[in-house]
DNA sequence: TTTGTAGTTCGCAAAACTACGAACAATATT
DNA sequence: AATATTGTTCGTAGTTTTGCGAACTACAAA
């Protein structure tokens, strides 16, 4: 018999990680909050924001846009970004589900 | 003139991204989906879970624990596992409060 | 005392992440 | 045509993550 160890993990539960991989660096936090509060603004606008070299800022979109949280749009010679909100939204409802699951239980480890 | 990039992130940011880093990880939300729906359970019912190894699996644990999302306790010769409370309500908040910041606002990229 | 059970820790390898400066692309300006 | 502006991409370096098997710890039972 080989390998037949089956137990993959849920296509919502790779999603949800996926997200929070996405969030899980300051540096990201900081832009998808600025992007939050302002709605969009140019790259160099972000870069302002943090104290980290033009490529990193740059490494940084490019993984906030592969996670789909954010957007990009040129706008020559600028780069515009912004928020996605559809799947920002549904991130949204991702971590609001998950924290929910844990609601009014009495546990066996209430302590510590 | 030296280095003088003061800009640092926040500390409610870190703590975010310290969160969202533990959770980075479909094994990591697998561990704590399980045990936010379970209270609480030993090693070896979080092993069965997972499509890894015990030692990796063991690894995952003492990252979440390492972020304050759970806490371990010895029930020789067992483990007992479970959701730390407190932390797991902060980092709620802390997600929530995060999400809220976009809310109704008409943006300049409403589009894809 | 040997054996079992339940996990952790160690040592290793491969891959991914973080960061930077330099080089590059694309357009606008002189 | 040369220069400037705005970002991206490339190459590199060091660190961290992920994963595993093997060795180890701690206690209980035979």
């Amino acid at each position: 018999m080989e390998i037949l160890k089956n137990k993959d993990y849920t296509l919502d539960n790779e999603q949800l990680a996926r997200f929070a991989k996405a969030m899980g660096h300051p540096a990201r936090i900081t832009i998808l909050q600025f992007l939050a509060s302002l709605d969009c603004c140019y790259f160099g606008d972000i870069h302002n924001e943090l104290p980290i070299a033009k490529a990193t800022v740059s490494q940084h979109l490019k993984e906030l846009k592969e996670a789909g949280l954010i957007q990009g749009e040129i706008e020559t010679p600028k780069v515009k970004y912004c928020i996605n909100r559809e799947n920002w939204e549904k991130a949204q409802v991702y971590f609001e589900t998950f924290f929910a699951l844990k609601k009014e239980k009495i546990g066996c480890c209430t302590a510590p």
